[in-house]
DNA sequence: ATATATTAAATTGCATACAATTCAATTTTT
DNA sequence: AAAAATTGAATTGTATGCAATTTAATATAT
């Protein structure tokens, strides 16, 4: 008797999955536009904390981006390689790494400017609808960060 | 005159970068869920397929779940591993791989219908703007859909 | 002051994702 | 029907993500 009817376990049912598939699907759209740029996706993210904050160490970084060391270690070695960054000891505190966005890093802010554009155009999504879907996913994500 | 402010450039002010983040931080709460049954997250909506479907392609899997074989293959054979499903070429089309659920497999519904209520209660959405939610992701995914 | 605890990165190991390619099977063309 | 094109999985290579551990530096407690 295991093949019960479940509602809840369709697929169809749960939140997480469209969001999971949104987030893969509108994120692949960024590729062909970060390619130029020599860029992924996350590295992206990762240049426009740069962009806003140039100078900022690798912990606050990850609570900007909710990623750990584990994965942002690797990566702002690959953005270093690239030249568009550096990696520093802090003077203050060994133990902090600081990152600074160098000129190169600071001349792809140019070509990036044009990307949310295009993005947004393909997403085509009535600005109510984004205002509400913005502000709910930021509900969530305050939600989680008092658990 | 690299340092130009470029407000659509922010974190803040991105779409994508929220959804980005709310679906790994979803995905990261069921985890301890989901360690109790063996599965991961993507082991885990790949099996809400097949305790829908009982039997599906690789294909129409991967036309379901937004992933491709390349991402599929692996992860079935280790559910097929784990003794959830097997792997048969189909007699009609030999290229065509049918994955099929086993008993095993059905035993995890019961355990696994536990999780969505468990879930649902941490992320602590008004019911009004999960469907909200809901309607505008499948909304997105549609109108990435055609193009 | 010294032992203990905490913290920030880095490292390790495992599991995705996906583009691009390959390969075999099936369709479509000619 | 034979050649060409298409299709479905699998494979390869690169880039995340994250839990868990390690290491070095700093802060706290006794």
């Amino acid at each position: 008797m295991n093949d019960f009817n479940c509602e809840i376990l369709k697929l169809e049912n749960q939140l997480c999955f469209p969001l999971y598939a949104c987030s893969k699907e509108i994120i692949r759209m960024y590729t062909p536009h970060l390619e130029p740029l020599g860029l992924t996706y996350t590295q992206y993210i990762a240049m426009m904390v740069l962009w806003e904050h140039r100078e900022i160490n690798v912990k606050e970084m990850g609570n900007k981006l909710f990623l750990d060391s584990g994965t942002l270690t690797p990566l702002l070695k690959k953005l270093e390689g690239k030249g568009f960054l550096t990696r520093t000891r802090s003077k203050e505190d060994e133990r902090s790494v600081i990152i600074s966005i160098t000129e190169e890093g600071e001349a792809l802010k140019q070509k990036a400017a044009q990307i949310p554009g295009k993005i947004g155009c393909c997403v085509n999504l009535p600005p109510e609808k984004a205002n509400l879907l913005y502000e709910t996913l930021y509900e969530i994500l305050n939600n989680l960060g008092n658990k």
